[in-house]
DNA sequence: CTCCATTAACTAACTAGTTAATTGTAGCAT
DNA sequence: ATGCTACAATTAACTAGTTAGTTAATGGAG
């Protein structure tokens, strides 16, 4: 069949992706209903017919992103049968997807910088998540005598916070050194930054020696 | 003299500082002027009186906010002789500020996630000051000898980042705490997080021995 | 008496959300 | 195939409330 007048899937995905893009650059309040539909040119009632209201709309984009981000580092996971391995597929993959989707870095830093106001019991459930995961992998490695001295909540925002914000800082380091050829890693690839946190994290908790690594 | 009917400077303060705490809680866009009227006790118009508009009121409190911060930060490293003692210093400084000032996070946060829409030139050259500084240090403890392998911008961000993080999900960490049983560092000090940070730090930059310190 | 500080009342534009009417289409009977 | 039908998808027009910002008048203090 050739491209339908009428296809409420395709509707729907195009109301969320502009809706993504939006919410993650000017803020959940910052951006109008009227503004997502204009964007997405469909008409307003469409983004209630489809999402209840705007709260809604907010809802099933940062639960899509969120799952997504999740989904993808625990099946990075598991493909690892070393700790180290796991590990550094945790901060490869975390890093990976912020870059892939550079919508979830804004998004997510908003939502914590609001208190989780308009997500409460998503955002904390996810942010449990992807904490309990990384805690799971770093104290099974103090166990194994592997790491020292870990408290994996600050390990954790050592982790993301980095990521995090090395991705939403994009075009300021870019702008920062063209203007004042500051070295701000404007040319990195995001894969020699995750390499390069990994590495440190290595030796920021005292491992010997790199052993088994999980294939890139 | 006793307290005044009319006192321009508290008016203004008073407006200011709640807008601060209103503006970290809810973003640019999720606070109304009428808001920051009815929280300051004040008219409405005031605010259009002192700071021309709303980006005039939110300018002037992030520029407050932002030079604070340099300031404190840049004052306490002038008392240390040595490269590791200004580290510390930094690191030390910008925590316990982020402390003593939970707006200050959120607010920070929030305009880098949207890519400083609202004080592109304020927030950029800010940030540049606080890098160019950190950024010194390290080099200058490279040249050395005394770190290793060091990416400036990755460094400043796993400082900055890590504690941002950490302070603005102060409120969520306690209730994972006290709902989970997780250990999410909810009784932690900052100045113990600091120090862990300070550490780990220099561990990753492979800081063979901890010489002179900065008095605390 | 004269400014600076303050106020109430206003506007025009924008906000989220509703509603009733309309259109397209898949499925089914013929 | 054709026509009918029922329901899902879509629309324009609307509302009631909120928004940033203005203005002209009024207050107090030096």
């Amino acid at each position: 069949m050739a491209k339908q007048k009428r296809d409420a899937a395709a509707t729907q995905s195009k109301i969320m992706q502009n809706a993504m893009e939006l919410f993650a650059k000017k803020g959940f309040e910052g951006v109008s209903v009227d503004e997502v539909a204009a964007a997405s040119e469909i008409n307003k009632a469409m983004i209630f017919y489809y999402f209840k209201n705007k709260a809604g709309l907010y809802e099933a984009v940062m639960q899509g992103v969120l799952e997504a981000m999740y989904k993808e580092i625990v099946e990075a996971d598991k493909c690892c049968q070393s700790t180290l391995g796991e590990l550094k597929a945790f901060i490869t993959t975390y890093a990976s997807f912020a870059k892939r989707y550079p919508y979830f870095p804004p998004l997510f830093l908003r939502e914590l910088s609001d208190n989780s106001a308009h997500l409460p019991e998503l955002m904390f459930e996810s942010m449990k998540k992807l904490f309990v995961l990384l805690s799971g992998i770093l104290q099974k490695g103090e166990k194994e005598g592997l790491f020292k001295d870990v408290i994996p909540m600050i390990v954790h925002f050592m982790i993301i916070g980095t990521i995090n914000l090395y991705v939403t800082t994009d075009t300021l380091r870019k702008k920062a050194e063209n203007e004042d050829g500051l070295d701000t890693c404007g040319s990195c690839e995001i894969d020699e930054v995750s390499e390069y946190i990994y590495k440190k994290i290595l030796l920021m908790l005292e491992v010997d020696d790199e052993k088994n690594i999980c294939r890139s």
